[in-house]
RNA sequence: GGGCCAUUAGCUCAGCUGGUUAGAGCGCAGUCCUGAUAAGACUGAGGUCCCUGGUUCGAAUCCAGGAUGGCCCA
């Protein structure tokens, strides 16, 4: 006869057991039909954060995926049509980059003169360079999405998506252009956006530190400081200041920098109005700076003469370090009417001179601060303010433009500069810092802070809203909602958008040069309208789309459109729309799918996706009546993977494990599993390929060995699934207990799912396989395989069954492969209804079912649609009863007939609903045999102690228990007891022995209340009292002779411990005694034991199966026959022996298998063969 | 300079609203058990619960300050 079940062996492979089961997936359409067979009309929404596949994926990109799928895995089983659509980034300066990098160009002018017709051709082609390798990893490590229908972001339908948006924020005036300091790249030669700038910050980076002398002309030290001049000191005291300053003596502010490369754009000083300035003399020079900073910043022996508030100070006029009309090739500007422009014909230009700002501190530098208004944000504000000069002597690329150092980079005219100062007597002192600067995140060049003219989203304009949204949505780890994003969203600046490159989204935007008009164009047909072309807009990209002009409505020129891009996170942002072309088409699908109930990245998301996508769908909100103001409703937020030493894997640090080798050793489902409960997803992670080994070894070795297990002896008892469980109620009191703990597993498992906590869900399942392998399968070996009561072994196996198959629908989230494995050789097949993938089923469920006598499934449905006139599928009824908890069942009693007829259909679909009672779970029966679990480990420890093997048998086992519900479990499972730890009997003892002491320590969560400041004299008073006293009143329900104080039982706990003689292990008031003393009868008894262990290995050695009958031999010492003849019928029992007989080594004939033993002292010589 | 997170055994991590003697897995040492056998169990060594104050009868836990690391912002 055919096994039910397909042997397994006890070790396996997991790397190449994957294989089979991507192949079997593959072959069978699993992942589509897992999708497809859910309702359409129970959508759970996943959005894929679209990578960019121009780079190897590596062990961060797998973590991510990971997380990504074990949600929409979860709630398939739980009845959701979950579609996963991938997704690619293909726009962007990455793209560029490597392009760049391919083609040997260097620089914007490169570009152009490659042409950019060809340079977007090329990145074009590049951006799947590595495509492979990302689906070869995501089917690898089980991640099910649907690469074949992914969104890409360089197609034209999402692009004309983008459009749309534009168009939207365009004519709500959410968008504008502004000359504004950006943070900019000078070799990018584009603005970054400020989550750009986020990902880039630098610590330790050195930079020179500069103090620089700004001369104060005679004229003006004349005007302050001659006679008759006067400035107010801190008291408000007028004093003199004339003299201060002699004739001839060289006054100066000093200012501070650590960019000397702006100091040729500089046009003025600010100082903070209500600070204290200090006029110091240093020999016969004159210094002004602010009094904090004259000891650090001036020598020893400079002499402060007076003390000035900043506010006196502003006006007065200083020398400019170089003159405006030393930088050839740089035209001035002038803030005037608070707009930038050129200046008036003959007017003359602004002067240098002080003014006041509340930016300005004076706890580092000088308390004065050079202003540079063509690069600092704070210095555009100022002079926009203040009207001042604007000189910007530095070209996009980030080089000088004419003066001495024409050509040169800012970073590398910097020591030019200092020199020059230096050489001038102006530098007061030089050095370097180390401080934290931003890079291009990209190319990691220094970023520069540039003003010039950019396109914005107003987010600002929703800012409120923004905060708003954020309160609905379900972060993981929880911080973030109010830390790291909300706080994002508190100081939200307008979005800088436009980038001047090549391979984007190109801004919609058309203006005219004669009359300044711009237009937004939402649409390729609105377009083809607009220029009046027949033709299709076929790419919409660079330079094709730069070609396509038309007239201005108001003046009749000619519009271009604008050169910029859009910024690549403008597109990921856009996805919710864009990935189904909304809404030029899908608009259903649209619909049905936005919100996302679930999207997951990585931490550094938080300004990035997590932001653009936030972002737009409020904007976007604030545009028309949108269905929700939030893009996603629960998000997990993972920490990054770190090395071994604690640091952050990247690609330029080269710390980044490669998958692969992860993955060919221990297999995805380890990987998978050591992710998931290694710590909470939030936390980062130090990560090696050891850790996943080790959570191979201990979880899915562990696992498997149970399932090899179950395997090798249902085949043996003929079990067969689809007959009649036996009723739980008729089952032992271990399966009533395993399965009690399998039905809070899945409670606790699936309340943290629907939680977002993959850590919480999982470790309730380790936590269930260990206790399942180390306890239940162990303490029901025998019933399994040598069992006189094939009920019984029907019921263990059964039991076992049932937990195997429920932790398989468990796993499947998590472990998909192994999970499918188990599935597929204990279900699939063996059961009516069961489907060929684990997949497919539904999530167990733990509830209650009333109703016994379920009707025939068919009737009851068409019932049901009669009378309520609603269709019911029995994935709905599963889902139903999955979702609806207790509470909710009494809240709606109204639905009661409605409920109980679910039931009857769901119990009647029980292959569907895999359904574990949760009466089962019983905290008493949990309580109890963690308690027999503990007093069991105490027993070890005594023998341990004594040094006696457990395979010795012992007379007598005493233990000692806390409480009385503890003494009563402990009488109960005294045979269990004895069993684990093969002694004659175990008694409860009471403390009264007289082989034990006592110590008396105070209850302290009962005490602590009622003594609280009085606890130490009530500690005292104890340490006083006799013990054994004490707890014989204790026994006795008497209330304790402890002085001072009215004390009970509850409100002391009593410790115990052996006396001398007796082998005793204690733990936290748990007391096990051993009677260690051998009888010539108990030894006799190890003696067989040891002669059944010698056989089971002799029969392993000869390779017999278990069920093989043997014959055995045996010659030894009278001992050995007195133990034989003793206990002949176990030992035969034991070991399938159907002749036990003294004598003859070749009595048995060939084959026979020989070995010889020294037993507890004892020569032997064992012969076995098969009968 | 500011924010968030972390800091518990050699390593990776638990430790709930304050309460008895702070735990697990791995590693190490030893012992044992076993037709789950290249598994498993037990015991042991290994802890300043990052530091300093405070609140409290009592702090790994709460509060304040600081240190270190990670991330983020300026």
């Amino acid at each position: 006869m055919k096994a039910m079940f397909e042997p397994v062996p006890a070790r396996v492979a997991f790397p190449a057991l994957e294989q089979r089961i991507l192949d079997f997936w593959r072959e069978h359409d699993v992942f589509r039909r897992s999708v497809d067979e859910r309702p359409a009309d129970r959508v759970f929404s996943f959005y894929e954060g679209p990578p960019t596949a121009n780079g190897n994926p590596g062990i961060h990109h797998v973590l991510a995926r990971v997380f990504k799928d074990l949600l929409p895995r979860y709630q398939t089983m739980r009845g959701y049509r979950v579609s996963r659509k991938g997704g690619w980034d293909t726009h962007g300066l990455p793209v560029e980059l490597e392009v760049e990098r391919q083609l040997g160009l260097r620089s914007k002018p490169d570009i152009e003169a490659y042409g950019v017709e060809a340079f977007n051709r090329a990145c074009r082609e590049s951006v799947f360079r590595y495509v492979a390798e990302w689906e070869r990893m995501t089917e690898r490590i089980g991640f099910w999405v649907d690469l074949s229908d992914a969104y890409v972001t360089y197609s034209r339908e999402y692009v004309e998506s983008c459009w749309w948006i534009f168009k939207r924020l365009w004519d709500h005036g959410l968008m504008f252009s502004d000359y504004r300091t950006t943070p900019h790249c000078p070799r990018c030669e584009t603005s970054l956006s400020s989550h750009e700038i986020a990902l880039g910050y630098k610590e330790d980076t050195p930079d020179p530190s500069v103090y620089v002398r700004f001369r104060v002309p005679p004229s003006e030290i004349r005007r302050v400081f001659g006679e008759g001049a006067r400035a107010r000191l801190g008291s408000g005291a007028p004093t003199a200041l004339s003299g201060l300053v002699p004739q001839g003596a060289q006054l100066a502010f000093l200012a501070w920098t650590t960019t000397p490369w702006t100091l040729p754009g500089n046009t003025a000083l600010a100082v903070n109005a209500d600070a204290e300035y200090a006029l110091a003399a240093v020999g016969d020079e004159r210094i002004l700076l602010a009094q904090a900073r004259v000891a650090d910043v001036l020598n020893a022996d400079a002499r402060t003469l007076a003390v000035v508030r900043g506010r006196d100070l502003v006006g007065m006029r200083y020398e400019p370090l170089y003159d405006a009309g030393a930088w050839f090739g740089v035209q001035p500007r002038v803030f005037r009417d608070g707009r930038w422009q050129p200046p008036l014909d003959g007017a003359p230009l602004p002067e240098r001179r002080v003014v006041a700002a509340d930016f300005v501190a004076t706890d580092d530098g000088t308390g004065i601060v050079h202003i540079a208004p063509a690069f600092g944000e704070d210095d555009h504000q100022l002079g926009r303010r203040e009207g001042l000069l604007f000189l910007q002597p530095v070209s996009l690329s980030g080089r000088m433009i004419g003066g001495p150092w024409d050509g040169a980079f800012v970073k590398d005219a910097d020591p030019a500069i200092t020199r020059d100062l230096d050489a001038r007597g102006l530098l007061w002192r030089a050095n370097t810092i180390r401080h934290t600067y931003p890079f291009c995140w990209r190319c990691d060049t220094p970023v520069l802070y540039y003003a010039k003219p950019s396109w914005y989203i107003r987010s600002t304009a929703v800012r409120d809203a923004l905060i708003e949204g954020n309160r609905e949505i379900h972060w993981v780890p929880e911080h973030i909602r109010d830390g790291r994003f909300g706080e994002w969203l508190e100081g939200n600046v307008d979005w800088a958008l436009s980038r001047e490159r090549y391979w984007g989204t190109p801004l919609p935007l058309w203006t005219c040069a004669a009359c300044g008009a711009t237009e937004c164009i939402g649409s390729y047909a609105e377009l083809r309208a607009r220029a009046g072309t027949a033709e299709e807009i076929a790419d919409p990209h660079r330079p094709y789309i730069d070609a396509v002009t038309f007239a201005c409505t108001a003046c009749g020129a000619t519009m271009r459109r604008v050169p910029e891009v859009a910024d690549a996170w403008f597109d990921s942002g856009a996805m919710p729309y864009a990935q189904w072309h909304y809404p030029f088409d899908n608009a259903e699908t649209f619909a049905a799918h936005f919100p996302a109930d679930y999207i997951c990245e990585a931490i550094d998301q938080t300004r990035g996706w997590f932001y653009t996508l936030h972002a737009l769908a409020t904007l976007l909100h604030r545009t028309e009546n949108w269905p929700a103001s939030i893009a996603y409703r629960n998000v997990i937020c993972l920490g990054h993977i770190l090395d071994g030493d604690g640091l952050k894997m990247s690609k330029s640090r080269g710390n980044v494990v490669d998958p692969w080798t992860v993955l060919d050793e221990h297999g995805a489902d380890a990987l998978r599993w050591y992710l998931y409960t290694a710590s909470p997803p939030g936390n980062s992670r130090r990560f090696s390929t050891e850790l996943v080994g080790e959570t191979s070894r201990r979880f899915l070795a562990t696992l498997w060995s149970t399932y090899s297990f179950f395997v090798t002896y249902a085949n043996i008892a003929r079990f067969d699934p689809a007959a009649a469980s036996p009723p739980v109620p008729q089952r032992g009191e271990l399966d009533r207990w395993v399965l009690g703990e399998l039905a809070r597993t899945v409670q606790l498992t699936t309340a943290a799912l629907d939680a977002y906590e993959p850590a919480d869900a999982a470790r309730p399942i380790e936590q269930f396989v260990e206790q399942l392998s180390n306890w239940y399968v162990r303490r029901s070996r025998r019933r399994f395989w040598k069992s006189d009561d094939s009920a019984d072994t029907q019921a263990a196996l059964w039991t076992l069954y049932e937990c195997l198959v429920t932790v398989t629908r468990l796993l499947a989230p998590f472990t998909p492969f192994v999970a499918e494995e188990l599935h597929r050789n204990l279900v699939a097949g063996k059961l009516p209804g069961a489907r060929d993938s684990v997949h497919l089923h539904d999530w167990p469920s733990a509830r209650s079912d009333e109703v016994v006598d379920a009707p025939d499934v068919d009737s009851v449905l068409a019932a049901y649609e009669t009378e309520t006139g609603r269709v019911m599928t029995s994935t709905q009824i599963a889902h139903w009863m999955a979702t609806l908890d207790d509470e909710e069942a009494e809240a709606q009693e109204q639905e009661e007939e409605e409920f109980r007829r679910m039931v009857a259909i769901a119990t009647a679909h029980r292959e569907l609903t895999h359904y574990v009672p949760r009466e089962l779970v019983n905290e008493q029966r949990s309580a109890d045999t963690t308690l027999v679990q503990r007093l069991v480990s105490l027993g070890r420890a005594a023998r341990q102690q004594a040094n006696v093997r457990v395979r010795q048998p012992l007379a007598e086992l005493v233990v000692i228990v806390r409480t009385a519900e503890e003494r009563a479990a402990a009488e109960r499972f005294a045979a269990e007891i004895a069993d684990e730890l093969n002694v004659k009997r175990v008694s409860v003892g009471d403390g009264a022995d007289p082989r034990l002491s006592y110590t008396l320590r105070p209850n302290l969560p009962v005490l602590g209340p009622r003594f609280g400041r009085e606890l130490s004299a009530v500690r005292e008073a104890l340490a006083q009292a006799d013990p054994a006293a004490v707890a014989a009143r204790m026994r006795a329900g008497e209330p304790l002779d402890v002085p001072g104080f009215a004390l009970t039982a509850a409100d002391v706990l009593v410790a115990v411990a052996a006396a001398p003689g007796w082998a005793a292990a204690e733990d936290s008031g748990y007391v096990a005694l051993l009677d260690t003393a051998v009888t010539p009868e108990l030894a006799n008894e190890g003696l067989a034991r040891e002669l059944v262990r010698r056989l089971q290995e002799l029969r392993r050695e000869a390779g017999l199966e278990v069920t093989d009958r043997i014959r055995v031999a045996w010659q030894g010492d009278a001992t050995v026959a007195a133990a034989v003849a003793a206990h002949a019928p176990y030992v035969a029992n034991e070991v399938l022996a159907l002749e036990l007989a003294p004598g003859d080594l070749t009595a048995l004939g060939p084959g026979a298998r020989t070995a010889t033993a020294t037993l507890d002292g004892h020569a032997v010589t064992l012969t076995l063969a098969r009968a």
